[in-house]
DNA sequence: TCTGGGGTCCTAGGACCC
DNA sequence: TCTGGGGTCCTAGGACCC
Protein backbone atom coordinates (compact mmCIF):
# COMPACT_ATOMS: atom_id res chain seq x y z
CA UNK A 1 0.00 0.00 0.00
CA UNK A 2 1.09 3.63 -0.99
CA UNK A 3 0.32 6.24 2.29
CA UNK A 4 3.80 8.03 2.30
CA UNK A 5 3.01 11.46 2.27
CA UNK A 6 0.96 13.99 3.99
CA UNK A 7 -2.87 14.87 3.51
CA UNK A 8 -2.35 18.42 1.83
CA UNK A 9 -4.55 18.32 -1.60
CA UNK A 10 -7.91 20.07 -0.85
CA UNK A 11 -11.07 19.71 -2.60
CA UNK A 12 -13.48 22.73 -2.41
CA UNK A 13 -17.13 22.16 -3.61
CA UNK A 14 -19.58 25.03 -3.17
CA UNK A 15 -22.84 23.50 -2.03
CA UNK A 16 -26.22 23.42 -4.79
CA UNK A 17 -24.46 26.36 -5.82
CA UNK A 18 -26.92 28.39 -7.87
CA UNK A 19 -29.49 27.86 -5.28
CA UNK A 20 -27.13 28.82 -2.36
CA UNK A 21 -26.46 32.16 -4.25
CA UNK A 22 -30.46 32.57 -4.85
CA UNK A 23 -30.88 32.36 -1.08
CA UNK A 24 -28.25 34.38 -0.50
CA UNK A 25 -29.43 36.90 -2.50
CA UNK A 26 -33.15 36.65 -1.48
CA UNK A 27 -33.70 36.06 2.23
CA UNK A 28 -37.57 34.96 1.97
CA UNK A 29 -35.35 31.69 0.03
CA UNK A 30 -33.70 31.19 2.72
CA UNK A 31 -34.72 27.67 5.09
CA UNK A 32 -37.00 26.74 2.05
CA UNK A 33 -36.74 24.59 -1.11
CA UNK A 34 -35.80 26.31 -3.37
CA UNK A 35 -35.31 25.05 -7.27
CA UNK A 36 -33.49 26.81 -10.17
CA UNK A 37 -34.72 25.48 -12.84
CA UNK A 38 -34.71 26.29 -17.13
CA UNK A 39 -36.18 24.54 -20.26
CA UNK A 40 -37.91 22.12 -18.39
CA UNK A 41 -34.77 21.07 -16.49
CA UNK A 42 -33.66 21.21 -12.54
CA UNK A 43 -30.03 23.20 -12.76
CA UNK A 44 -29.94 23.17 -9.23
CA UNK A 45 -31.64 22.28 -6.09
CA UNK A 46 -31.50 23.63 -2.28
CA UNK A 47 -30.89 21.23 0.09
CA UNK A 48 -34.16 21.58 1.65
CA UNK A 49 -35.60 20.45 -1.99
CA UNK A 50 -32.90 17.55 -2.04
CA UNK A 51 -34.46 16.00 0.96
CA UNK A 52 -37.75 15.63 -1.00
CA UNK A 53 -35.57 13.73 -3.71
CA UNK A 54 -35.17 16.44 -5.74
CA UNK A 55 -31.89 15.99 -8.36
CA UNK A 56 -30.33 18.20 -10.44
CA UNK A 57 -30.85 17.58 -14.34
CA UNK A 58 -34.40 15.80 -13.02
CA UNK A 59 -37.42 17.13 -15.09
CA UNK A 60 -39.09 20.14 -13.64
CA UNK A 61 -42.36 18.18 -13.75
CA UNK A 62 -40.80 15.39 -11.78
CA UNK A 63 -39.49 17.52 -9.16
CA UNK A 64 -42.35 19.28 -8.88
CA UNK A 65 -44.29 16.04 -8.56
CA UNK A 66 -41.79 15.13 -5.47
CA UNK A 67 -41.75 18.54 -4.16
CA UNK A 68 -45.09 20.85 -4.44
CA UNK A 69 -44.02 23.14 -2.07
CA UNK A 70 -40.69 24.39 -4.09
CA UNK A 71 -40.17 27.72 -5.03
CA UNK A 72 -38.66 27.37 -8.74
CA UNK A 73 -36.65 30.54 -9.97
CA UNK A 74 -35.14 31.27 -13.24
CA UNK A 75 -31.78 30.67 -13.36
CA UNK A 76 -29.58 33.96 -13.38
CA UNK A 77 -26.16 33.16 -14.90
CA UNK A 78 -24.56 36.22 -14.23
CA UNK A 79 -25.12 36.55 -10.67
CA UNK A 80 -23.41 32.95 -10.86
CA UNK A 81 -20.51 33.80 -12.22
CA UNK A 82 -19.68 36.85 -10.51
CA UNK A 83 -19.93 34.48 -6.81
CA UNK A 84 -17.97 31.90 -8.95
CA UNK A 85 -15.04 34.68 -9.45
CA UNK A 86 -15.02 35.69 -5.76
CA UNK A 87 -14.85 31.90 -4.75
CA UNK A 88 -12.03 31.40 -6.78
CA UNK A 89 -10.13 35.01 -5.79
CA UNK A 90 -10.42 33.65 -2.07
CA UNK A 91 -8.76 30.41 -3.54
CA UNK A 92 -5.90 31.88 -5.08
CA UNK A 93 -5.41 34.15 -2.08
CA UNK A 94 -5.01 30.66 0.19
CA UNK A 95 -2.38 29.29 -2.67
CA UNK A 96 -1.44 30.06 -6.04
CA UNK A 97 -1.84 26.28 -7.05
CA UNK A 98 -5.84 26.02 -7.47
CA UNK A 99 -7.11 23.61 -10.32
CA UNK A 100 -10.99 24.79 -11.48
CA UNK A 101 -12.89 21.66 -11.83
CA UNK A 102 -15.70 24.03 -13.07
CA UNK A 103 -17.69 27.00 -11.88
CA UNK A 104 -18.51 25.99 -8.16
CA UNK A 105 -15.16 23.09 -7.81
CA UNK A 106 -11.60 23.50 -7.36
CA UNK A 107 -8.60 21.54 -6.20
CA UNK A 108 -5.53 23.31 -3.92
CA UNK A 109 -2.49 22.23 -3.23
CA UNK A 110 -1.09 23.00 0.52
CA UNK A 111 1.50 21.02 0.67
CA UNK A 112 3.64 24.08 0.65
CA UNK A 113 1.87 26.32 2.94
CA UNK A 114 2.11 23.96 5.99
CA UNK A 115 4.52 26.31 8.15
CA UNK A 116 3.43 29.49 7.52
CA UNK A 117 -0.56 28.68 7.92
CA UNK A 118 -0.97 25.89 9.85
CA UNK A 119 -1.99 22.45 9.01
CA UNK A 120 -4.31 21.68 6.18
CA UNK A 121 -7.16 21.18 8.21
CA UNK A 122 -6.17 24.38 9.90
CA UNK A 123 -6.15 26.05 6.10
CA UNK A 124 -9.43 24.54 4.93
CA UNK A 125 -11.40 25.46 8.12
CA UNK A 126 -9.83 29.03 6.88
CA UNK A 127 -11.12 28.61 3.43
CA UNK A 128 -14.55 27.56 4.53
CA UNK A 129 -14.72 30.78 6.94
CA UNK A 130 -13.27 33.39 4.61
CA UNK A 131 -15.46 32.13 2.07
CA UNK A 132 -18.71 32.29 3.85
CA UNK A 133 -18.05 35.67 5.16
CA UNK A 134 -16.43 37.05 2.21
CA UNK A 135 -18.93 35.24 -0.40
CA UNK A 136 -21.42 34.32 1.71
CA UNK A 137 -21.61 30.95 0.36
CA UNK A 138 -21.59 27.53 2.23
CA UNK A 139 -18.56 25.65 0.77
CA UNK A 140 -17.81 21.62 1.45
CA UNK A 141 -13.77 20.99 2.01
CA UNK A 142 -12.78 17.10 1.44
CA UNK A 143 -8.82 17.15 2.41
CA UNK A 144 -6.84 14.22 1.70
CA UNK A 145 -3.31 13.05 0.43
CA UNK A 146 -4.55 12.27 -3.17
CA UNK A 147 -7.17 14.45 -5.55
CA UNK A 148 -9.37 11.52 -5.65
CA UNK A 149 -9.71 10.94 -1.65
CA UNK A 150 -10.22 14.61 -0.96
CA UNK A 151 -13.26 14.54 -3.89
CA UNK A 152 -14.35 11.78 -1.96
CA UNK A 153 -14.37 13.70 1.14
CA UNK A 154 -15.74 16.14 0.15
CA UNK A 155 -18.47 14.62 -1.42
CA UNK A 156 -19.03 12.54 1.67
CA UNK A 157 -18.51 15.91 3.88
CA UNK A 158 -21.73 17.95 2.13
CA UNK A 159 -23.18 20.33 2.79
CA UNK A 160 -21.47 22.75 4.64
CA UNK A 161 -18.82 20.28 5.96
CA UNK A 162 -14.95 19.55 6.40
CA UNK A 163 -13.62 16.16 6.41
CA UNK A 164 -9.72 15.27 6.73
CA UNK A 165 -8.91 11.74 5.43
CA UNK A 166 -5.45 11.21 7.36
CA UNK A 167 -3.08 9.25 5.17
CA UNK A 168 -3.33 5.85 7.32
CA UNK A 169 -6.91 5.74 7.78
CA UNK A 170 -7.90 5.99 3.71
CA UNK A 171 -8.84 1.99 3.05
CA UNK A 172 -11.29 2.02 6.21
CA UNK A 173 -12.51 5.45 4.64
CA UNK A 174 -12.75 4.18 1.21
CA UNK A 175 -13.72 0.52 1.30
CA UNK A 176 -17.14 0.60 2.75
CA UNK A 177 -18.28 2.98 0.19
CA UNK A 178 -20.26 1.98 -2.67
CA UNK A 179 -18.54 2.17 -6.23
CA UNK A 180 -20.82 4.68 -7.44
CA UNK A 181 -18.97 7.12 -5.31
CA UNK A 182 -15.38 6.90 -7.54
CA UNK A 183 -14.89 9.09 -10.02
CA UNK A 184 -15.10 8.12 -13.27
CA UNK A 185 -18.09 5.03 -12.22
CA UNK A 186 -21.26 6.51 -14.36
CA UNK A 187 -23.90 4.70 -14.70
CA UNK A 188 -23.07 2.11 -17.68
CA UNK A 189 -20.27 0.99 -15.44
CA UNK A 190 -22.52 0.51 -12.45
CA UNK A 191 -24.42 -1.65 -14.09
CA UNK A 192 -21.31 -4.00 -15.34
CA UNK A 193 -19.80 -3.67 -11.82
CA UNK A 194 -22.85 -4.76 -9.97
CA UNK A 195 -23.81 -7.62 -12.40
CA UNK A 196 -20.62 -9.07 -11.40
CA UNK A 197 -21.56 -9.05 -7.67
CA UNK A 198 -19.02 -5.76 -6.99
CA UNK A 199 -21.22 -3.19 -4.96
CA UNK A 200 -18.60 -1.81 -2.77
CA UNK A 201 -15.50 0.08 -2.97
CA UNK A 202 -13.46 -3.16 -0.66
CA UNK A 203 -14.93 -5.39 -3.63
CA UNK A 204 -13.26 -3.63 -6.24
CA UNK A 205 -10.12 -3.92 -4.12
CA UNK A 206 -10.08 -7.62 -3.95
CA UNK A 207 -9.89 -7.90 -7.88
CA UNK A 208 -7.28 -8.00 -9.58
CA UNK A 209 -6.54 -5.27 -12.22
CA UNK A 210 -6.32 -8.09 -15.13
CA UNK A 211 -9.56 -8.83 -13.73
CA UNK A 212 -10.65 -5.29 -13.66
CA UNK A 213 -9.37 -4.33 -17.16
CA UNK A 214 -10.91 -7.61 -18.57
CA UNK A 215 -14.21 -6.33 -17.39
CA UNK A 216 -14.33 -2.46 -18.32
CA UNK A 217 -11.42 -2.46 -20.68
CA UNK A 218 -8.05 -1.03 -20.28
CA UNK A 219 -8.18 2.48 -19.41
CA UNK A 220 -11.31 2.40 -16.70
CA UNK A 221 -10.13 -0.81 -15.10
CA UNK A 222 -6.41 0.40 -14.57
CA UNK A 223 -7.96 3.54 -13.15
CA UNK A 224 -10.40 1.92 -10.82
CA UNK A 225 -8.25 -1.06 -9.88
CA UNK A 226 -5.55 2.35 -8.76
CA UNK A 227 -8.46 4.05 -6.71
CA UNK A 228 -9.79 1.48 -5.18
CA UNK A 229 -6.30 0.87 -3.38
CA UNK A 230 -5.94 4.57 -2.89
CA UNK A 231 -3.17 5.35 -5.61
CA UNK A 232 -3.87 8.21 -7.23
CA UNK A 233 -0.44 10.13 -8.80
CA UNK A 234 -2.52 13.35 -10.55
CA UNK A 235 -1.04 16.22 -9.43
CA UNK A 236 -3.26 19.50 -9.23
CA UNK A 237 -2.58 21.51 -12.14
CA UNK A 238 -2.98 25.13 -12.24
CA UNK A 239 -4.51 26.94 -15.24
CA UNK A 240 -5.73 24.17 -16.80
CA UNK A 241 -6.58 25.62 -20.27
CA UNK A 242 -9.92 24.87 -21.69
CA UNK A 243 -9.20 22.44 -24.94
CA UNK A 244 -12.82 22.95 -26.29
CA UNK A 245 -15.82 25.50 -26.71
CA UNK A 246 -19.24 25.24 -27.69
CA UNK A 247 -22.70 25.68 -27.18
CA UNK A 248 -25.80 24.05 -28.12
CA UNK A 249 -29.37 24.72 -27.95
CA UNK A 250 -32.42 22.42 -27.90
CA UNK A 251 -34.86 22.74 -30.62
CA UNK A 252 -38.18 20.41 -29.21
CA UNK A 253 -39.73 17.67 -31.40
CA UNK A 254 -40.54 18.45 -34.77
CA UNK A 255 -44.38 19.48 -35.14
CA UNK A 256 -44.73 18.41 -38.73
CA UNK A 257 -43.37 14.75 -39.92
CA UNK A 258 -41.23 17.13 -42.37
CA UNK A 259 -39.07 18.03 -39.28
CA UNK A 260 -38.05 21.47 -38.14
CA UNK A 261 -38.23 24.91 -40.64
CA UNK A 262 -34.67 24.84 -42.52
CA UNK A 263 -34.64 28.38 -42.09
CA UNK A 264 -35.41 28.20 -38.33
CA UNK A 265 -32.73 25.24 -38.42
CA UNK A 266 -30.09 27.57 -40.11
CA UNK A 267 -30.64 30.78 -37.43
CA UNK A 268 -30.07 28.25 -34.73
CA UNK A 269 -26.83 27.15 -36.24
CA UNK A 270 -25.78 30.97 -36.92
CA UNK A 271 -26.63 31.93 -33.66
CA UNK A 272 -24.55 29.16 -32.03
CA UNK A 273 -21.62 29.76 -34.11
CA UNK A 274 -21.78 33.41 -33.20
CA UNK A 275 -21.43 32.64 -29.33
CA UNK A 276 -19.04 30.02 -29.31
CA UNK A 277 -16.85 32.38 -31.66
CA UNK A 278 -17.26 35.60 -29.69
CA UNK A 279 -16.29 33.50 -27.00
CA UNK A 280 -13.46 32.37 -28.81
CA UNK A 281 -12.39 35.71 -29.35
CA UNK A 282 -12.86 37.05 -26.41
CA UNK A 283 -10.64 34.59 -24.73
CA UNK A 284 -8.52 35.02 -27.30
CA UNK A 285 -8.40 31.31 -28.77
CA UNK A 286 -9.01 30.25 -31.97
CA UNK A 287 -9.67 26.95 -32.66
CA UNK A 288 -8.89 24.31 -36.13
CA UNK A 289 -11.87 21.59 -35.26
CA UNK A 290 -15.65 22.53 -35.78
CA UNK A 291 -17.43 19.62 -34.35
CA UNK A 292 -21.45 19.72 -35.05
CA UNK A 293 -23.54 17.73 -32.56
CA UNK A 294 -26.96 16.08 -33.88
CA UNK A 295 -29.22 14.69 -31.25
CA UNK A 296 -32.88 13.32 -32.82
CA UNK A 297 -36.21 12.12 -32.18
CA UNK A 298 -35.20 9.01 -30.79
CA UNK A 299 -32.63 10.04 -28.93
CA UNK A 300 -29.93 8.82 -30.96
CA UNK A 301 -27.09 11.32 -31.36
CA UNK A 302 -24.46 11.63 -34.20
CA UNK A 303 -21.16 14.09 -34.66
CA UNK A 304 -19.94 15.34 -37.50
CA UNK A 305 -16.12 17.23 -37.69
CA UNK A 306 -14.04 18.93 -39.90
CA UNK A 307 -10.59 20.06 -39.07
CA UNK A 308 -9.49 23.50 -40.87
CA UNK A 309 -6.14 24.43 -42.04
CA UNK A 310 -5.23 27.37 -39.63
CA UNK A 311 -6.91 28.14 -36.62
CA UNK A 312 -9.31 30.74 -37.01
CA UNK A 313 -12.10 32.67 -34.47
CA UNK A 314 -13.99 33.77 -37.40
CA UNK A 315 -18.04 33.43 -37.65
CA UNK A 316 -17.76 33.14 -41.20
CA UNK A 317 -15.42 30.55 -41.74
CA UNK A 318 -16.92 28.45 -38.33
CA UNK A 319 -20.64 28.99 -39.64
CA UNK A 320 -19.45 27.85 -43.43
CA UNK A 321 -17.88 24.63 -41.91
CA UNK A 322 -20.88 24.29 -39.72
CA UNK A 323 -23.54 24.29 -42.44
CA UNK A 324 -21.54 21.85 -44.62
CA UNK A 325 -21.05 19.31 -41.85
CA UNK A 326 -24.96 19.84 -41.45
CA UNK A 327 -25.35 19.10 -45.04
CA UNK A 328 -23.24 15.60 -44.63
CA UNK A 329 -25.81 15.07 -41.92
CA UNK A 330 -28.97 15.64 -43.86
CA UNK A 331 -29.73 11.84 -45.01
CA UNK A 332 -29.77 11.54 -40.84
CA UNK A 333 -31.86 14.61 -40.01
CA UNK A 334 -34.36 13.67 -42.53
CA UNK A 335 -34.89 10.22 -41.36
CA UNK A 336 -34.75 10.46 -37.54
CA UNK A 337 -35.87 14.06 -36.69
CA UNK A 338 -33.55 16.72 -35.19
CA UNK A 339 -33.95 17.67 -31.57
CA UNK A 340 -30.73 19.32 -30.50
CA UNK A 341 -28.44 20.99 -31.94
CA UNK A 342 -25.08 21.97 -30.74
CA UNK A 343 -21.48 23.47 -32.48
CA UNK A 344 -18.02 23.04 -30.52
CA UNK A 345 -14.47 24.31 -31.69
CA UNK A 346 -11.39 22.04 -30.33
CA UNK A 347 -7.96 22.03 -30.65
CA UNK A 348 -7.60 25.63 -29.41
CA UNK A 349 -4.79 27.60 -29.47
CA UNK A 350 -3.94 31.04 -27.45
CA UNK A 351 -4.09 33.92 -29.81
CA UNK A 352 -0.09 34.46 -29.85
CA UNK A 353 -0.16 31.78 -32.47
CA UNK A 354 -2.51 33.22 -34.79
CA UNK A 355 -1.32 36.94 -35.12
CA UNK A 356 2.44 35.47 -36.25
CA UNK A 357 0.96 35.28 -39.73
CA UNK A 358 3.42 35.12 -42.79
CA UNK A 359 2.98 37.83 -45.43
CA UNK A 360 2.75 36.00 -48.77
CA UNK A 361 2.89 38.33 -52.22
CA UNK A 362 1.00 35.58 -53.48
CA UNK A 363 -0.68 32.25 -51.99
CA UNK A 364 2.91 29.55 -52.62
CA UNK A 365 1.69 26.62 -54.77
CA UNK A 366 3.57 23.56 -53.24
CA UNK A 367 7.05 22.79 -51.90
CA UNK A 368 8.67 24.47 -49.25
CA UNK A 369 7.52 27.71 -48.01
CA UNK A 370 11.12 28.78 -47.20
CA UNK A 371 12.77 29.65 -50.82
CA UNK A 372 9.59 29.55 -52.46
CA UNK A 373 9.77 32.17 -54.65
CA UNK A 374 6.46 33.54 -53.55
CA UNK A 375 7.95 34.30 -50.20
CA UNK A 376 9.59 37.13 -48.92
CA UNK A 377 12.60 35.81 -47.62
CA UNK A 378 13.68 38.52 -45.11
CA UNK A 379 9.86 38.99 -44.14
CA UNK A 380 10.26 35.17 -43.09
CA UNK A 381 13.22 35.84 -40.98
CA UNK A 382 11.77 38.59 -39.41
CA UNK A 383 8.72 36.05 -38.04
CA UNK A 384 11.23 33.58 -37.16
CA UNK A 385 13.46 35.98 -34.82
CA UNK A 386 9.99 37.18 -33.63
CA UNK A 387 8.62 33.60 -32.66
CA UNK A 388 12.08 32.71 -31.62
CA UNK A 389 12.42 35.55 -29.11
CA UNK A 390 8.96 34.50 -27.75
CA UNK A 391 8.44 31.05 -28.04
CA UNK A 392 12.02 29.54 -27.73
CA UNK A 393 13.46 27.23 -29.79
CA UNK A 394 10.54 24.70 -29.72
CA UNK A 395 8.36 27.72 -32.10
CA UNK A 396 10.92 26.91 -34.12
CA UNK A 397 10.35 23.33 -35.10
CA UNK A 398 6.44 24.33 -35.35
CA UNK A 399 7.64 26.70 -38.12
CA UNK A 400 8.68 23.98 -40.21
CA UNK A 401 4.97 23.21 -40.92
CA UNK A 402 5.23 26.25 -43.34
CA UNK A 403 7.48 23.82 -45.23
CA UNK A 404 5.09 21.29 -45.10
CA UNK A 405 1.80 22.95 -44.97
CA UNK A 406 1.67 25.90 -46.87
CA UNK A 407 -0.83 28.26 -46.70
CA UNK A 408 -1.29 31.79 -46.90
CA UNK A 409 -2.17 32.12 -43.69
CA UNK A 410 -0.42 29.84 -41.54
CA UNK A 411 0.21 30.44 -38.13
CA UNK A 412 3.23 29.69 -36.17
CA UNK A 413 2.24 27.27 -33.59
CA UNK A 414 4.20 26.90 -30.21
CA UNK A 415 3.21 23.16 -30.01
C1' DT B 1 -37.66 10.43 -16.13
C1' DC B 2 -38.35 10.81 -21.73
C1' DT B 3 -33.35 15.21 -21.24
C1' DG B 4 -30.38 21.46 -20.54
C1' DG B 5 -26.00 23.23 -21.44
C1' DG B 6 -21.16 23.13 -20.73
C1' DG B 7 -17.19 20.24 -20.66
C1' DT B 8 -13.17 15.94 -20.35
C1' DC B 9 -11.07 11.72 -21.74
C1' DC B 10 -10.72 7.18 -24.23
C1' DT B 11 -11.09 3.99 -28.20
C1' DA B 12 -10.77 2.50 -32.81
C1' DG B 13 -10.21 2.56 -37.74
C1' DG B 14 -8.29 4.68 -41.81
C1' DA B 15 -5.06 7.77 -44.27
C1' DC B 16 -0.60 8.95 -44.68
C1' DC B 17 4.40 9.25 -43.85
C1' DC B 18 8.99 7.39 -42.93
C1' DT C 1 9.38 -5.79 -55.66
C1' DC C 2 7.57 -7.48 -51.51
C1' DT C 3 6.88 -6.81 -46.79
C1' DG C 4 7.04 -4.88 -42.06
C1' DG C 5 6.85 -1.71 -38.14
C1' DG C 6 6.13 2.74 -35.97
C1' DG C 7 4.11 7.19 -35.53
C1' DT C 8 0.75 11.14 -36.23
C1' DC C 9 -3.52 13.14 -37.62
C1' DC C 10 -8.42 13.00 -38.51
C1' DT C 11 -13.10 11.35 -37.71
C1' DA C 12 -16.87 9.24 -35.03
C1' DG C 13 -18.76 7.40 -31.06
C1' DG C 14 -19.26 6.66 -26.14
C1' DA C 15 -18.84 7.14 -21.01
C1' DC C 16 -18.62 10.35 -17.62
C1' DC C 17 -18.68 14.85 -14.85
C1' DC C 18 -20.94 19.29 -12.99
Amino acid sequence: MFVSGHATILHADLDSFYASVEQRDDPRLRGRPVIVGGGGVVLAASYEAKAFGVATAMSGRAARALCPAAIVVPPRMHAYTQASRAVFAVFEQTTPLVEAVSVDEAFLDVAGLWRIDGTPADIAARLRRDVAEQVGLPITVGVARTKFLAKVASGVAKPDGLLVVPPDRELEFLHPLPVERLWGVGKVTATTLHAHGLHRVADLARESEVELVALLGRSVGRHLHALAHGYDPRPVRPHRRRRTMGAQHALGRPRSAGGHDPEMIDATLRMLVERVTGRMRAAGRPGRTVVLRLRFADYSRATRSHTLRAPTARTDVVLGAARELLGLAQPLVSDRGLTLIGVAVSNLDSADTEQLELPFDEPPRDGAAAGHPAVDRRALDAVLDDVHGRFGTRALTSASLLGRRPHPAVPLLPE
